[in-house]
DNA sequence: GTAGAAGCTTGAGATGAATCAAGGGGTTCA
DNA sequence: TGAACCCCTTGATTCATCTCAAGCTTCTAC
């Protein structure tokens, strides 16, 4: 691989708008320019960063699609997160100086590499990075907090429909297609994140297809009936 | 009520080490102390903030003791967590200014009030401090991975020893004992915290009491066998 | 192109936790 | 001090999901 000659300019980024923060002056702009030193590949099946290891940096994904996972000692194993384009991953290594959990590549992906020491020197200066980062902080403890909800309270349907609903939302936001995605884990690791089995995540989806509310082909999904999606996640089980 | 007539000093609080960063210099000392406005009593039952509440301001817990909790509009209802003396309330506010739960007082309490922007402002100088805030953002991240990891692969009982090890192990850092300790909360909120019915949170509790691990007097609580219960939460069920 | 591995689906049976139900005990407030 | 209410415990039963198992499909690598 040559080294990454072409200067990395987030300000010339088009997913400025969703990992940095708007609207700001010229100049706030090319400090932002320095948040980035480099880029790096990630090869499918390969991990980003891994529990124990030395925390540095946050990354900014560019293209490709990651899962973060715990493993604890005894082999449980628990899929935290999936994220994509734009998103931030890393937060999780500040708090010891390691980070705790391990971030996999779900497919070829590029990630941009901001030296945390970086980040904070550069968000005493410009306050809209500050209050940004502050952000991003918190949206990932309220999303932790849907995922809590989901874990202690949804039955195993509205699991998996919270979960598609939350991804074709997160992908259209993107740019793509509100009813159709490609899922990019496993059934296991959907189920692992799910807190289900990989059988009943297939059972669920065969439901769902009988039910046609969506139509499946392996990884290919389409989603036909996004209100009944919503309605499972939003209804209460049968009250009484 | 009396208003907070006496000045409001982090530099001489007990819990200091328990919420604020350590090792700074006299002059950031007298900067911190700018970062509490005022306190606040909460009455047993009554919030300190509610989803949907306009965010201003993180808390720092004094006395008492707290459940945030997240009630979905279909009465689905999730507590997040647990918090006492020394830990910092109010993170979920951030991301879209107003708060995402609920912040219930489980016994009369008292929190220092931080006004957020004023929290911004201080971590400009005092980079202790920013460092500092970020910590406390990614050890809520990193808490709540593990409540991820106990909801999505734990069974009962091994949910219960965690929650019992995590809440001794809080309270002895706190100067407690480390054996004995009083639930400040019903099983029924234990229960959805862990993802159980109260019934079986009462189960849990009697079968561990059968098997000599535990001693149970209503919310009393006396830990017989503390590695027992780490047994439980280390090992993976019978393999195979 | 073919073999092997990995991933997915489906069925049958086991099981852990939920549900429904009843009774007892503590706490709180008048 | 008393009474109501909330909280907790325990039992019987049901049910959702897990487990085990087999077969099939798709992808990968040689």
């Amino acid at each position: 691989m040559k080294p990454e000659a072409i200067k990395v300019a987030c300000s010339n980024c088009n997913l400025r708008e969703l990992c940095m923060p708007m609207g700001l002056s010229e100049h706030d702009l090319e400090r932002l320019d320095d948040l980035v030193t480099t880029r790096r590949k990630v090869k499918r099946g390969s991990t980003l960063f891994s529990n124990g290891e030395k925390f540095t940096s946050l990354y900014a994904i560019r293209t490709g699609f990651f899962k973060t996972c715990l493993a604890s000692e005894d082999g449980r194993d628990q899929v935290t997160g999936f994220q994509m384009a734009g998103e931030i991953i890393g937060l999780d290594g500040i708090v010891n100086d390691q980070h705790s959990c391990d971030a996999v590549a779900l497919e070829d992906a590029e990630v941009c590499v901001m030296p945390f020491d970086r980040i904070e020197e550069i968000s005493r200066e410009v306050t809209a990075l500050q209050h940004h980062v502050h952000k991003i902080m918190s949206r990932e403890i309220v999303r932790e907090h849907g995922v809590m909800l989901l874990l202690g309270s949804m039955r195993a349907e509205e699991r998996l429909a919270a979960f598609l609903l939350n991804l074709v939302q997160r992908l259209h936001s993107r740019g793509f297609s509100q009813t159709e995605l490609v899922l990019r884990m496993t059934r296991e690791e959907i189920g692992s994140y799910l807190g289900l089995k990989l059988e009943t995540v297939s059972r669920t989806f065969s439901k769902f297809v009988d039910d046609g509310i969506v139509e499946v082909k392996q990884r290919q999904v389409k989603i036909l009936d996004t209100e009944a999606l919503q309605r499972m996640v939003n209804t209460q089980p049968q009250c009484h």
